[in-house]
DNA sequence: TAAAAATGTTAAGTTTGCTTAAGTTTATTT
DNA sequence: AAATAAACTTAAGCAAACTTAACATTTTTA
């Protein structure tokens, strides 16, 4: 399997989670690749029938595209589990060696090393992990930044793609399923103020 | 690390061990593309420090391209550990999955993995593991065909490159450390017959 | 030892995935 | 709605690692 088609079809699909269609720039950014390269790519994968393309609209995966993907994200996130629970890991550097480890591992790999682990359900930062089928477990999440004063919740997720936040996070102790509830929000910056298990932080907005 | 240049430096080794200096066909058979692409690639490494090269003549290994060559072998021996011991890959298969996880694993990754491991010092096919600084127990071994007739000895390796011999050799029980005696050579087609823990089998020349 | 065979190198061309530059299309501003 | 800006695409070109074909060197052998 090509790591640069993968890499295309993963990104895509993260971004589309997060923003429907995807456009060049964005996935060019993504890539720190030039947009042209992207919009060369782009119209190879459709060719190909990884992704649907609107030329100047955006494009997002069909099916066989959104499969690998799926596969691909399912192989990363295994390995997460396994570098942190077992190779014993910091939180917040897993994922730029589960990033390698992903390409370089045949299904087979991955179904013993998904027996292995246990058949875990989510990674170490709460993501669900696909099954061997693609299929994945959705639940609902919701930013934190969108509850209203009052609302208490459950870290569910946490973004692993910026290990300086992880690493901000465990420095104020702030683990997966802590409940948590807002006490403030801050128009001025968008920050808010939280409560949690030992005591109130602030979270500014990207945070949140 | 580029996959490529450490795939070159990795088979040079490993025929530099068989055939003392290296040439063209040897190393384009070995990596399956045409001689004409092994001279040019040669002529690179040659340049970058990698490789000492007399040109119609052969080449081998500087130190620099060894410590990559030993380093790449080491990822590769500890991570085929990890797929029989703990993934539960039959003895035949670890080798080809070991191929591509080589290259996908950080140093700190692989000292992680070792520590694991628990510091083995042999993969599944009895070769030594290179320390993280290179260093590898260089045990004296013999090839079963230059054994006399009524020697015996230990087997301590078996190489580990088709499946085929090794799906052969678990058939017929051979395994790791069994000793065995040799009680007759025919000299017709050079294969052995030999005596071992549970009775008498004969060797092909290839295996021997 | 000279011709033939085998092995090695060089040159020219291909593919992949990028880049920069130039040109299009779409969106924003006034 | 025209001008400007932003986003996108196309074109030309590059580097890496191949290929095949042509040429050079070394080895074999008759």
């Amino acid at each position: 399997m090509n790591k640069s088609l993968e890499d295309y079809l993963k990104n895509i699909y993260s971004l589309q989670i997060s923003a429907g269609k995807v456009t060049t720039t964005l996935l060019a950014d993504r890539l720190n690749i030039s947009p042209a390269a992207v919009s060369d790519m782009v119209s190879k994968l459709s060719k190909s029938g990884h992704i649907k393309n609107t030329p100047y609209k955006g494009f997002d995966l069909t099916k066989k595209g959104e499969t690998i993907a799926l596969n691909l994200i399912r192989k990363h996130r295994l390995w997460e589990v396994f570098l942190l629970e077992y190779l014993k890991y910091p939180w917040e550097n897993v994922h730029s060696d589960a990033e390698n480890l992903e390409h370089a591992s045949s299904d087979d790999l991955i179904l013993k090393l998904e027996k292995f682990l246990g058949f875990p359900k989510f990674d170490p930062h709460g993501h669900p992990i696909p099954d061997k089928n693609g299929k994945v477990n959705k639940e609902k999440t919701i930013a934190a930044a969108d509850l209203n004063i009052g609302e208490a919740a459950v870290i569910r997720q946490v973004s692993d793609e910026s290990s300086e936040v992880l690493i901000y996070l465990s420095k104020i102790g702030l683990k997966l399923n802590d409940e948590i509830k807002v006490l403030e929000k801050i128009n001025f910056d968008n920050s808010l103020q939280i409560h949690f298990r030992s005591g109130n932080i602030f979270l500014s907005e990207k945070l949140a």
